[in-house]
DNA sequence: CAGCTTGATGGCACTTGGTGTCATCATCGT
DNA sequence: ACGATGATGACACCAAGTGCCATCAAGCTG
């Protein structure tokens, strides 16, 4: 019941990520062990690694509900829609997703630009992120490597526009980036 | 002297990447120690992290060999030649380089395939070839974003081709797979 | 030749990430 | 009232990776 003193704090998983995204910034993901991260969060190591497969993850758990809305997006785009033109409805709706959330997007991919371990954990969840909306094209009929190919320059895309999006001093919006930058990919692979 | 006895036996690195090739491909990464490694090797844990970073990277130590192929390609191309023209003679040169070591390559392809920490490695490297291959269209007068999108593309159909060349049951060469794929990029980005 | 330096290696202790296993104990359903 | 459930703690343990010092043959120097 809601009004009953619970035996533990609610929401173990969003305090451990507070704290771990707290202590990764102030500190830097190697001088963080994941006994501090615990601690701070009022849990001990073990209980980290049952919500969390390793140090890493607790950035990155989040990926599966963007995979998601890449789908559903791509999959929702009319029939008559290109490949290509699919998959940038569904970077407009990441963008979407992501302007509500600047703050956040910021500190945390500060911290990963900070960390190669971390970058390569993003790179693998980019990866997945790519074969997702591949499998979304085949869905659409798209056939291969046609679609892992569009699924791929779509992810490039976006991480273009996202890179220029979080680290640049004039406020920009990142849509425009995105359009921008999807421009640009035509321009270049133009024969 | 060569005629001496040496006090160690000689290539030691060469001793532990084979060992590491061996171990990883018979029994599983994960169920591979460096202690077993370096035992095998006739030398000991310690000296394996002498050699290389971490447990990983035995398998990735010739990236660099294969980054300056990649650079000096592109620098070496025609002036006349547009920024995709370029990555892509690079693409046939590693074609050439890899064609030649088919073997190796494709026993370390599926050690990498069946575990997610090395793609993870194999895909921050990746990413830092597609770095390089920017920086030398840059130095070709390739603005940005351009840049970084040609070299990413680039990459990206050297992997899908790269990957239709290991896995194939019909002895296909890699150089025309790159061709394939390149043209296929080609058709999905026009507009 | 004697002694000094160099460089690859071994040995060892130590920290940390990550896992297996069992104990604990409030809540919930019967 | 009682047993099942589920989140957590406690603890031991393994393996990755590092810092530090010891060793010892090869080569250099005087």
């Amino acid at each position: 019941m809601l009004w009953r003193m619970a035996r533990w704090q609610p929401d173990a998983r969003g305090r451990l990520e507070q704290a771990a995204l707290t202590l990764y910034g102030d500190r830097g993901f190697d001088n963080t062990t994941v006994a501090e991260i615990a601690e701070r969060a009022g849990l001990t190591k073990r209980t980290f690694f049952r919500y969390f497969a390793d140090k890493r993850e607790v950035l990155f758990w989040g990926a599966q509900a963007l995979e998601e809305l890449f789908v559903t997006a791509v999959a929702a785009a009319p029939e008559s829609a290109a490949p290509l033109d699919a998959v940038a409805a569904a970077l407009d709706a990441a963008a979407t997703m992501f302007e509500e959330r600047r703050e956040f997007a910021a500190r945390r991919q500060q911290i990963i630009a900070a960390t190669p371990e971390l970058q390569e954990r993003e790179l693998i969840k980019l990866a997945s992120l790519a074969g997702a909306v591949a499998a979304a094209l085949r869905r659409r009929g798209v056939g291969d490597p046609a679609a892992i190919l569009t699924a791929e320059a779509g992810i490039t895309v976006f991480r273009v526009a996202f890179e220029r999006w979080v680290d640049r001093a004039n406020r920009q919006d990142l849509q425009p980036l995105i359009h921008e930058s999807l421009e640009e990919l035509r321009a270049v692979t133009a024969a």
